[in-house]
DNA sequence: ACGGTTTGGACC
DNA sequence: TGGTCCAAA
């Protein structure tokens, strides 16, 4: 799993910033009279008191820990604060804290090239600054240190780790320091300065790591918390790894690890130097063992991905034990909740980010009651992703059916198990192959909101463009328990009594499988929710072998453009060809698309959103690989089709098609567009 | 029958 | 490439 990769620079100055009890101190915040006070934030789970999440550090001195529940909690330190994760259509929602994370994202992004590597956590490159200030105030000249940096713990300056602000300054400003440990001292100051900064702005407090690389920075920022900051030095290196038990190490806290104790007896970080790289080579493959060789010596090239902004979203639940879902009626009821939920997020990324997800995927883990071989995975499925939470959902219990089917083994009839031997542990929904849309394309961002979002606009918004085709499937307008969302977000707000609401309520998606399946109702269901099915599992795979190729209608307002399904090899389209040929073969071969440059998820940010572009030299490459890979004659789009569009569409493409200085961009772009565009519509 | 929910990455 | 598995927070 992970992987070797050639260390570019040895001086590298690399951060890592962890946001201290990061989901109390959201919490904090909002209610200020928490703050100074033992708290938690618990995830609904109304069972004993719910799962802890974080807890904040005045309850982990009463010995509160995370993966207790509320009620242990409760009992370890009586005065805690339990704080709930908000809920909203009957799961956790993590919006606040996602948002929360983007604030402080924002301000960490403006010295150097930023990952945002969780909600909480960013790697930070600073080689660059820290070299700057290196040239421009040499240490020695520096006056006023602030006393966030006198603060630091420097690895390995005093044996008891007890560093007083006079060493530290001494340490800093040491005129025969060789020039990493110099660099390092700047980083050290630069992250002093950006921790206060997010102090003040967002009134969060983090602690931070500052060494040559990631592995080492990440290890230092646990080091000293909260709200402190390790310096790793190379001398010390040797010292705070041999010791290390080996699964503190980032990677090595699964089965690798895990191997490597039992397998080879390897507990700490030290007794991996025993091993030879060949000899790790031959127990882990080449790539395993080449990083453990080089993580034990302190050798890690990975690189700060500037990425501020995710690569994918999810929406998913669980339905432990009792509560598995066990009809189609649930399972589509709930993934409406989660289909809303990310439909949500991805709107709001677009109006954000102006990007767009292209595949839509469906995970669910099953057992099955019946069955010897019930340890069967679920399958996950996925296809192209159309936006609009009704178009998601459709296709979304199309990929679940088509799963199902695939799970429960072509040779049984999956009717017959309807109500029968399975069950849905987990669902979950998630979006990915997000790409930017090409800048100045802010008609088509329009389109895709619809006018209400934005500026007014002709057109109606995706959602109601094509007015759900919902009624077409009785499994959800005849279903008599379709909406019980707002029951559903109060049960699980209550506590006590919310478990037995809470069956209850899947109880009521039971009894109206129940009842529709006593008139043969899940069958039609089935059927009939498979021959609307449009563009998404039917074609995949040589699922539903069955089935006719069926024609695929793009509908925009009252236009309809019938284009026709194709398996993916043989083409045979006329008039329409050229942008259906491309629909075919190209639509998923954008290039990587990089969002350093893109706005926040949030504009919250109180200072604005500065977001400086750290990552020419991939600009750069990523325009060659436009250039190279891009050959599209845009001339040879059909007028036919493009007459079809609403009229800003037509008009935005006019403006792409006539200037031609930026060839091979505007035309990759246009292409790009229209690769999710038609894609979604249909 | 479980901390639950999200993400990212690698492999084939 | 879609699907699977792993790891982390």
């Amino acid at each position: 799993m992970p992987v070797a990769r050639p260390e570019t620079s040895d001086s590298r100055i690399i951060a890592h910033v962890d946001m201290d009890c990061f989901y109390v101190q959201v919490e904090q915040r909002k209610q200020p009279h928490l703050r100074g006070q033992p708290t938690a934030v618990v995830q609904y789970n109304s069972w004993k008191g719910g799962g802890l999440i974080a807890v904040g550090y005045e309850a982990r001195k009463d010995g509160v820990k995370r993966s207790m529940r509320g009620d242990e909690a409760k009992k370890a330190c009586p005065q805690i604060q339990l704080v709930q994760v908000p809920v909203s259509r009957g799961k956790a929602d993590l919006t606040i804290y996602r948002n929360a994370g983007s604030e402080v994202v924002s301000i960490l992004s403006r010295k150097g090239r930023c990952e945002r590597a969780s909600i909480d956590e960013v790697y930070l490159d600073l080689t660059d600054a820290a070299e700057r200030m290196l040239k421009e105030t040499p240490l020695e000249s520096l006056e006023s240190i602030s006393e966030e940096v006198l603060k630091s713990h420097v690895l390995g300056l005093k044996a008891d780790g007890k560093d007083d602000k006079e060493t530290v300054m001494e340490w800093l400003q040491r005129p025969d320091a060789d020039h990493r440990d110099k660099l390092l001292a700047c980083g050290a100051i630069i992250v002093a300065e950006l921790r206060l900064q997010v102090l003040r702005e967002t009134e969060f407090t983090c602690s931070a790591g500052i060494a040559h690389n990631k592995m080492l920075a990440k290890l230092a920022s646990g080091m000293n918390k909260p709200a402190q900051q390790t310096i790793v030095t190379s001398s010390s290196v040797k010292d705070l790894l041999e010791p290390l038990p080996i699964k503190k190490m980032k990677q090595l806290g699964g089965k690798l690890g895990s191997s490597l104790q039992t397998d080879l007896g390897v507990n700490t970080v030290g007794d991996l130097l025993q091993f030879s790289e060949e000899k790790l080579q031959e127990f882990y493959g080449v790539n395993t063992g080449t990083w453990l060789w080089n993580i034990a010596r302190g050798i890690s090239g990975d690189e700060v991905e500037g990425r501020v902004l995710p690569k994918s979203h999810g929406s998913g639940k669980t339905f432990p034990g009792p509560r598995a879902l066990k009809t189609l009626s649930a399972v589509e009821n709930w993934l409406k909740e989660l289909c809303d939920e990310l439909s949500e997020r991805l709107q709001s990324d677009l109006e954000k980010n102006k990007r767009i997800a292209h595949t839509l995927t469906l995970h669910a883990n099953a057992y099955k009651s019946t069955d010897t071989d019930s340890h069967k995975k679920f399958p996950s499925k996925s296809c192209p992703l159309r936006y609009g939470a009704g178009k998601m959902q459709e296709d979304a219990v199309n990929l679940f059916q088509a799963g199902l089917r695939e799970y429960l083994g072509s040779y049984t009839n999956p009717l017959a198990n309807q109500c029968g031997g399975w069950g849905i542990t987990n669902l979950s929904v998630s979006a990915c192959k997000i790409v930017a849309i090409p800048s100045g394309t802010s008609s088509i961002t329009r389109y895709f909101h619809g006018p209400d979002q934005l500026h007014a606009s002709s057109e109606p918004p995706v959602e109601k463009i094509v007015p759900e085709d919902d009624n077409l499937s009785p499994s959800r307008s005849e279903r008599p328990c379709v909406s019980h969302q707002t029951e559903q977000q109060t049960d699980y707000d209550v506590e006590p009594t919310s478990i037995a609401h809470d069956i209850s309520s899947s109880d009521r998606h039971e009894n109206a499988c129940k009842d529709e399946a006593s008139g043969d109702f899940t069958r039609e269901a089935f059927q009939l929710s498979s021959g609307t099915d449009s563009c998404s599992t039917s074609k995949q795979n040589g699922l539903q072998p069955g089935l006719p190729e069926k024609e695929t209608k793009i509908k925009h307002s009252n236009n309809e453009i019938r284009l026709y399904n194709q398996k993916r090899k043989t083409t045979k389209v006329n008039g329409t060809s050229s942008i259906l040929r491309f629909l075919q073969s190209n639509a998923y071969s954008s290039s990587k698309q990089e969002n350093s440059s893109a706005s926040q998820e949030t504009n919250c940010s109180p200072s604005g959103v500065e977001q400086p572009n750290k990552k020419g030299e991939n600009l750069t490459q990523s325009q060659n690989e436009r250039t190279n890979t891009w050959s599209y004659n845009v001339n040879e789009i059909d007028q036919s089709v493009v007459d079809e569009l609403p009229p800003e569409i037509q008009e935005e493409l006019r403006t792409w098609v006539r200037p031609q200085k930026r060839q091979n961009i505007v035309k990759r772009d246009f292409m790009c567009y229209w690769g999710f565009h038609l894609s979604q519509l249909c």
